[in-house]
RNA sequence: UGCGGGAUAGGAUAAUGCAGUCCACGGGGCUCAUAUCCCCGAGGUCCAGGUUCGACUCCUGGUCCCGCAACCA
């Protein structure tokens, strides 16, 4: 099944995943809301009428939990990351037309009225389940924060997912033995009353629904491989008190799950976009209402495909409103060509890359062309300045400029003749190639026509060499240029989506007035005006010894996150791959295939090593933590006091020998939490095998190493 | 022993019937242009089978890589 191409006549309303209010922007958030901004922008330029809408997650336990631990109520933290998201966004050309918030009224007022629906229609139902409770604590354990024994495959498993065994989605009471993450206590299971929704009623139609839904490939993929395996019904509540209240439960300690609120903001933020332009300019009603059939684009992270292909368009079905033609997910961005990791500063945060001074539309142009939107997209400052420097200066910047600047010099703009017809048909030919990027959702697509235009342009002044014709043959010098701008101009019209800014640098330095948003493709083939300014360079090149610098920062950044908890939290994960099926291998192994790190050129001074406050100490009570493969919790009494730490040696060391045992401890490490347990301080041991360190002597306790 | 994604030239990235594009590399050219641009060249489908007139593409088996704990799209 095919929808008709765009541009329709019907209003389309773009999306990106909305932001969850707990932390700062990094570019694997930006990819997205880059890409989302990007294809609603060129959708206008398609003539498409649409609008792009977001607005702030801001329930879910994640958030209730650290608010708590700032002390400040769930909305006051959630705001101030909705503030901040708010200011960043311009700052990388991302427009919203509305920009609300999940917890405002509109969203809450929609939510509810979409959830009485689905009660009266019928499709939810009540159940008791067992919901963990941690009775030490007198807290009500919702999804995440717990973890046990899947029920399925008896692998160690999240509440909410069988993440390292079968990786089934588990609803609430499933899980066996569970234990609480927050405090490592054993749970006991409550019986409490929950309400339901009836996905399993929509497989049929869910089926339907993914055979004609655009988009990525993955995203109707993956949920057909769901469905086959039998629906599940769907949890819609949790024991808490942030969140949005079920309608009719005001008085009960119950809310909405989190991902029943989030996508209805989609809906919320157009009607409110709807509210503040009026029906005339957009009507949200014509986008969302069942029979209205606007076009609903989704572009999400490939790790929320399920809720946006089963629960959600479940949901708008069974509330009776429209559902998504497009759901295109985009794939993850990788750092150098490892994951992107926040915990250990594996990331280039928005902040950043603002401060480094670099223009949002270089990043912009960096995120679409460089892989398919579903590719994983590896970021590298050396691909980053390649990218730059070849692209956007050495081939559009340059094309722009040597074109506009022999026109000012020899016509003080644009030639007065017409458009020759082999240029006409080019610039035709790129205009008809991003309109096919558009309805392949293909952003690379309608970035590279740009690209590749301006290629174009450079091998037609090339091969005509208008700086010999102006002599020789004036007529045929003015046609080359008038050429030239009119190629200029179309490649402004055509990267407008990808890279506004530039764009509009370049509107304006042909001459032409208003937005170069407002254009429509067939613009690029409108002559420009008749007369312009010198032009200025518009792209800037970016220096190699920049790039070494950005690289260096990296690393250095990376370096330092992992050395925090290098031998306690992180590197246990490391080890796992290399030690997991060779048990007899824990004596000192030196050979061949291990390789030893390069020994670190960077010299810190003696001031630097006086930093470190490493403490002779003694194991006193060593135990393993529930849960955690490879972490054990010790006491380490160092003198002074008795410190618990956390440290990765569970799996190569037998922890009933180990009191009693001398240990060196970095005692002013900063504390972490692992697995809910608190650490304080860092056991020093070495290698992959996390051989302990300890005295050789008779050292006292406390003695301070140096 | 799980789940998902992937393997195309030195690197990256396309292709459902001629393996294309960008960077880097070798050679040449131009001077309007930001040492920018243009032309030419060399160089590639992970392995083993199978289907086919034809396989990067489809099938079978294998190898290798990546992501998947902790609030990381």
């Amino acid at each position: 099944m095919s929808s008709e191409d765009f541009p329709t006549d019907r209003p389309a309303v773009v999306t990106c995943g909305l932001p969850y209010a707990n932390g700062d922007l990094h570019i694997g958030h930006l990819r997205g809301y880059i890409s989302a901004d990007a294809f609603n922008r060129a959708l206008k330029t398609l003539g498409q009428q649409s609008a792009y809408v977001c607005g702030s997650d801001m329930h879910g336990t994640p958030v209730a939990v650290n608010a708590e631990a700032e002390g400040v109520d769930p909305e006051t933290f959630a705001l101030r990351w909705h503030d901040q998201y708010q200011e960043t966004f311009p700052q990388f050309n991302v427009e919203f037309d509305n920009y609300g918030h999940t917890h405002d009224d509109t969203n809450t007022a929609l939510t509810q009225d979409i959830v009485r629906t689905l009660d009266e229609e019928g499709y939810v139902y009540e159940d008791a389940v067992l919901v963990a409770y941690d009775p030490t604590a007198d807290d009500y354990l919702p999804d995440r924060y717990v973890e046990g024994t899947c029920p399925y495959c008896g692998a160690h498993a999240r509440g909410d997912e069988c993440d390292e065994g079968c990786q089934r989605h588990l609803e609430p009471g499933e899980i066996e033995n569970p234990t609480s993450v927050r405090t490592g206590n054993p749970a006991e299971y409550r019986e409490r009353t929950h309400k339901f929704f009836r996905v399993s009623e929509f497989a049929d139609f869910l089926t339907d629904f993914l055979d004609g839904l655009e988009g990525t490939s993955n995203a109707r993929n993956q949920p057909r491989q769901w469905i086959e395996e039998g629906l599940q019904d769907w949890c819609l509540t949790r024991d808490m008190d942030w969140g949005i209240d079920y309608p009719g439960s005001e008085d009960e300690d119950i809310v909405l799950y989190v991902w029943v609120d989030a996508p209805i903001e989609y809906i919320a933020s157009t009607k409110q976009y709807t509210e503040r332009v009026g029906a005339e300019a957009y009507d949200w009603a014509e986008v969302w209402q069942h029979d209205a059939g606007g076009e609903i684009v989704h572009i999400i992270g490939r790790d929320i495909i399920q809720h946006h292909t089963i629960f959600w368009p479940a949901m708008l079905e069974a509330a009776d409103y429209n559902t998504p033609r497009g759901v295109a997910a985009t794939g993850f961005i990788t750092i150098d060509g490892k994951g992107l990791s926040t915990s250990r500063n594996r990331a280039i945060w928005a902040k950043e890359y603002l401060e480094e001074g670099f223009h949002p539309d270089l990043l912009r142009y960096y995120l679409t062309t460089t892989g398919g939107l579903q590719q994983d997209v590896d970021f590298t400052w050396t691909a980053f300045q390649e990218k730059v420097n070849g692209e956007l200066v050495g081939t559009i910047g340059n094309f722009w400029y040597r074109s506009l600047l022999f026109a000012y010099r020899n016509y003080e703009g644009t030639p007065d003749v017409a458009v020759s017809s082999d240029v006409e048909e080019r610039i035709e030919g790129a205009i008809g190639a991003v309109r096919a990027g558009v309805n392949d959702y293909s952003l690379r697509d309608v970035g590279l026509a740009a690209t590749r235009l301006a290629q174009f342009g450079n091998e037609y002044i090339q091969q005509h060499e208008p700086w010999k014709l102006t002599d020789e043959d004036p007529e045929q010098a003015a046609q080359v240029i008038r050429d030239c701008v009119q190629i200029a101009k179309a490649v402004g019209v055509l990267l407008e989506p990808i890279a506004p800014d530039k764009a509009q640098a370049l509107w304006e330095q042909i001459g032409e007035t208003g937005s170069v948003a407002d254009a429509h493709l067939e613009d690029a083939l409108e002559a420009p005006p008749r007369t312009f300014d010198e032009p200025g360079e518009i792209f800037e090149k970016i220096e190699d010894d920049r790039v070494e610098e950005l690289e260096e920062t990296l690393e250095e950044k990376i370096a330092a996150a992992s050395e925090d908890d290098e031998d306690e939290g992180a590197s246990e994960s490391e080890a796992e791959t290399e030690t997991d099926d060779t048990a007899d291998d824990e004596a000192p192994r030196m050979d061949d295939d291990t390789e030893l790190e390069p020994l670190a050129t960077d010299r810190i001074s003696f001031d630097d090593f006086q930093d470190l406050d490493i403490r002779v100490g003694e194991i006193v009570v060593a135990e393993g933590i529930d849960g955690a493969d490879d972490l054990a919790r010790l006491e380490v009494d160092i003198g002074l006091e008795t410190r618990q730490v956390v440290a990765g040696i569970k799996r190569l060391h037998d922890l009933e020998s180990l009191p009693g045992t001398r240990c060196i401890l970095l005692a002013n490490m900063e504390p972490a939490e692992l697995f809910g347990v608190e650490s304080n301080g860092m056991v020093l041991a070495a290698g992959e095998a996390a051989d302990l360190l300890t005295t050789h002597g008779d050292a006292g306790l406390g003695e301070k190493v140096r």
